[in-house]
DNA sequence: TTGATTATTTGATTACAATCAAGTTTTGTA
DNA sequence: TACAAAACTTGATTGTAATCAAATAATCAA
C-alpha cells in the first residue's frame, strides 16, 4: 500500500483527506501464473497498480501474431488509459508473467473521486500527458535504433525485466524476432 | 473560423457563451513557406489549429538524420500536447510545407479558459485519450505491415497528403528510403 | 527563359535480420 | 528422478529494403 501511496506522491502533494477518499475507492486482488488480467475488446472497468508480481500486456495482429507491448512490474500502473477514460474498447490483453498481486479502483468509484477532488483532474492530465511522450519516444526508438541497441537500451532501462521475463516475449516487444535476441545477446 | 467551431463542436456541445470566451482567446497568423513554426527544445506557448496550408513536424536523431512524424493540413489542430499540457520542450520541429494561415491561443489563455468552463477539461482528457490511441495505432502500424502497405494505407487514409508534400517526406513519415518509395509507387 | 537547385526514378550491390531447421539446455511435474 | 515441455542456441539460407551511384525530370528564381 505504501507503494501505491508513494507513486501518487510523485504526482502530487496528497493531504490527509485526500487520502482516506483514496484509500477508501482502492481493492485487493490476487492472481495465479498465466492468468488473464483483461482481454482485447472488451470495456476496461478498473484501474490497476502492480504491487506484487509481473504482467505483460500485448495484442494479436490480424496474421495471429502476439506482439508484446508493455511489462509491468511492482510499483507500475497496468491502465489502458485511452480505454479506461473513455470505456472504448481496449485494445490489449494483459497477462500475469508471474503469481501478481494488484490494487484496483472501478471507472465509478475513480471518477467519483475525481469529482470530489477536482484538484485531480490536474494530475490525470499530468499522467496522459507523460504517456504519450512515453509512446513517442518508443516509436522514436523503433524507428532509429538496431536491434542491438534496443536491446542494449532495455538493459539499461530496465535490468529486472531481462532478469524475469522469458527472451520470447522481450523479443516481441523489441520487434526482433527469439533468433535475432538470441544473437545479440551471445555479441554475435 | 467556421472551421474551428466545427472542430470544437466536434466533442462537446459549444453554448453561445462558450462560444463567446473561446473566441475571445483565439488569434490568428500567417506565414511563409517553409518558416519554422516551432523548434525542438522550445517550450511551447501556443496551441494552434490549421485553417490554410500545411505544416511538418519532424525532429532530428542523434546522427542528424530528419523523421517526420506527422503532416498537419487544414481543419487539423497542431498541437504537441505533452509539451503544451506540461510546459516541458517540445520534441518536434514544426515548419511550413505552404504558405499558412493559423488560429492559435497561448498556454495562459487556454487555461485561464478551462478554470472558468471546467466542463472542457474532459473534452480535453478526451482529446488527449484519442491522441493516445492514435499513437498506439501507429505503433503497431510500423511494427506489422510491409513498406507498400503503409504506403497503401496512407494513399486510402489521407490522398491530399500524396498529392501535396514532396515524396522524400512522406517516405520518412512511413519509416522507409527515398528509393523504396519511388519503387512502391510504380508497382514494383 | 535559362541555369541551378531540388525532386524523382532507375540500376547494381550490400547488409541485415527473418525464416527454416536442428540441436541443446532448462524447467516443471508426474 | 525421469520424462516432457519449454526455453534457448546455433547454423544455413533467403528475402527485403538500405545504400551507393547516376541519370532524368520538375521547379524556382534571377
Amino acid at each position: 500500500m505504501q507503494q501505491f501511496i508513494d507513486f501518487i506522491s510523485s504526482y502530487a502533494d496528497v493531504s490527509e483527506k485526500e487520502m482516506e477518499a483514496m484509500l477508501a475507492i482502492v481493492h485487493t486482488s490476487s492472481h495465479k501464473k498465466h492468468e488473464v488480467l483483461h482481454r482485447q475488446g472488451s470495456i476496461l472497468k478498473r484501474a490497476a497498480f502492480v504491487t506484487k508480481g509481473a504482467v505483460r500486456s500485448y495484442y494479436i495482429d490480424d496474421t495471429g501474431v502476439e506482439h508484446t507491448t508493455a511489462f509491468h512490474l511492482e510499483r507500475q500502473p497496468l491502465v489502458p488509459f485511452e480505454s479506461f477514460t473513455q470505456q472504448t474498447p481496449v485494445s490489449l490483453n494483459a497477462i500475469a508473467l508471474e503469481p501478481t498481486d494488484l490494487l484496483w479502483t472501478s471507472h465509478e468509484e475513480f471518477f467519483g473521486f475525481l469529482e470530489g477532488f477536482p484538484k485531480y483532474e490536474k494530475v490525470l492530465r499530468h499522467i496522459l500527458g507523460s504517456s504519450l511522450t512515453l509512446q513517442n519516444e518508443q516509436m522514436r526508438l523503433m524507428r532509429v535504433t538496431s536491434p542491438r541497441e534496443r536491446y542494449e537500451l532495455l538493459c539499461n532501462l530496465r535490468p529486472e525485466v531481462i532478469q524475469r521475463v522469458p527472451l520470447k516475449h522481450i523479443a516481441s516487444y523489441l520487434g526482433m524476432a527469439l533468433e535475432t535476441l538470441s544473437r545479440v545477446r551471445a555479441g554475435k
